[in-house]
RNA sequence: GGCCGGUUAGCCAAGUGGUAAGGCAGAGGUCUGCAAAACCUCUAUACUCCGGUUCGAAUCCGGAACCGGCCUCCA
């Protein structure tokens, strides 16, 4: 069967195909690099690099731009404080967002402009709405006329009358026509100090939106496939990103837009205030895996509200053992002869897995098939009936799992010479029957991380998570 | 006020009409110098509540409660 995708803007789970086939086109929301970015944050990542690594899994080749915001109030404000220029202040969160993006295993796009590099495109794209009649200027600031925009609104299914007019409706906003319409570009204002560009719309800076349209266009086309975004993007900005994108053009801006649920920590919203607002290297300071933290993030689906707890965390780190182990076990079956009953487990598993994910990335359902075949597998090895030629062929599906799961590390890290020799001499103290000195290895390598198994077939070694 | 999700065992979490996947935790076992690790087995009268439709409802419809989100720059 074929992929099936829930759009927000039908609300329906739609078969998916992609504009040219075989390729698919994607814009997903990025960072605003003014801080370190928190775990709901990667929240949305990770669902959009599972999204990307299934459509590499089903064949497509992927074309994903994600976009850094490294312009907004935060920042101009934080500019300003420091006296630094703005690259300056943005540089080092974005160097922390590409850590944290490699640690968790996040594959990365093919593009990830940043705003302030697009200025001239965010203009164009301004002056044609102007000339459709779209935009207008006031004050030497521009705004989207929403009222030229009938379809404003489809994708979140607001009605503008419905909106309530309150507290979070700026004072200086005045000289709009209307309090909804939205801004294209912000003249300059003292309190932006040295933050500004010089364009023909005149000293100002751009807007919020208007990047996203700006940068997905150039780098995707007028039209592309798949949009993504936290819920709460979906209003206003994703509608502004619409309305302005396809006044423009006149044609389709994402044919597909999926929306991820946002995460709550231990049952609450998370918030500085509550103390359960954790960024990536809070978690790993802790002594949390990464790893640990990319399966917890991924295993719910997307669209359902995610509960970040510690115990979780805990149970994340055991799952994801539970395939490495599972490998390693693998790897290490000799000769037998071939299993019957193995061809159908196998095969279940593959079918299982694809028609779950098929199903609008259901990612339980899916890890549920592959955990099934981890417990059938080990049912047959632990039972000496699996061949070496089976185990390779189990190690070949999980691996091809993996590469949409992306929680097995990458290649087995090589052993240090001197945790070799510690233990050699621990084989050999055993040998004879020094087991003080055994034991006390044991708890030496331990400390170190490293975690011995003594099986059967001798003394196997591994990593703790 | 408008709109939108959710509520499944100790915890996390699939399942959208046919009688409840999976992971963690827990218990037992295999192995072991003892452990650990790994693996196997087992376990739980778990579908928020109240009505309705149906031969049959976690699943569909109506209502309630609770939790959470969006309503102009927050993934």
């Amino acid at each position: 069967m074929a992929l099936r995708l829930i759009n927000t803007q039908t609300r329906r789970k739609e078969e998916f195909t992609s504009l040219e086939p075989g390729h698919v086109r994607m814009y997903t929301c990025g960072p605003t690099i003014y801080d370190f970015a928190h775990i709901g944050n990667y929240r949305a990542y990770t669902f959009e690099d599972l999204l990307r690594r299934y459509l590499k899994y089903r064949g497509y080749k992927v074309t994903q731009v994600m976009n850094l915001t490294d312009i907004d109030d935060k920042i101009i404000r934080g500019v300003n404080k420091k006296g630094i220029t703005l690259k300056e202040y943005t540089n080092p969160y974005k160097q922390a967002f590409f850590e944290d993006l490699d640690a968790l295993g996040i594959e990365r796009a093919e593009h990830y402009p940043a705003a302030t590099d697009h200025i001239n495109e965010m203009v164009a794209i301004v002056q044609a709405l102007v000339k459709k009649g779209h935009a207008y200027e006031a004050d030497g600031s521009y705004y989207f006329k929403i009222s030229s925009f009938p379809k404003y609104g489809s994708l979140s299914h607001m009605k503008l009358e419905d909106l309530k007019a309150g507290a979070r409706i700026a004072a200086d906003e005045y000289e709009k026509d209307t309090v909804s319409d939205f801004a294209l570009w912000k003249a300059w204002d003292e309190a932006d100090g040295p933050v500004y560009w010089d364009t023909p719309l005149g000293k100002g800076r751009p807007g919020w939106h208007i990047e996203c349209s700006a940068m997905s266009m150039k780098y995707l086309g007028e039209t592309f496939d798949i949009h993504t975004g936290g819920v709460d993007n979906m209003f206003p900005h994703h509608e502004n990103e619409i309305a302005q994108s396809e006044c423009a053009t006149g044609r389709t801006f994402s044919r597909y837009w999926l929306h991820c649920e946002h995460l709550i920590v231990e049952g609450q919203k998370m918030s500085k205030s509550l103390g359960n607002f954790f960024t990536l290297r809070d978690l790993t300071a802790k002594g949390y895996s990464p790893v640990a933290v990319r399966y917890l993030l991924l295993a719910t689906h997307y669209r359902q509200q995610l509960n970040f707890t510690m115990d979780g965390l805990d149970g994340a780190k055991a799952a994801v053992e539970r395939l490495i182990d599972f490998k390693r076990n693998l790897q290490a079956v000799e000769g037998g002869s071939d299993n019957a009953d193995f061809p159908a487990i196998v095969q279940k598993a593959y079918d299982g897995f694809g028609e779950c994910l098929d199903d609008d990335l259901n990612i339980s359902g899916a890890l549920g098939e592959v955990f099934n075949f981890v417990k059938e597998t080990n049912k047959l090895m632990s039972a000496k009936t699996l061949s070496k030629a089976d185990a390779a062929k189990a190690v070949e599906a999980l691996e091809k799992f993996d590469t949409v799961l992306g929680v097995l590390p990458k290649k087995e890290a090589g052993i240090d010479a001197d945790i070799q020799a510690l233990i050699d001499e621990r084989i050999a103290a055993r040998k004879e029957k020094n087991f003080a000195r055994s034991d006390a290895i044991r708890d030496q390598l331990q400390a170190m991380g490293i975690i011995l198994e003594d099986t059967p077939k001798g003394t196997t070694w591994k990593r703790q998570l």
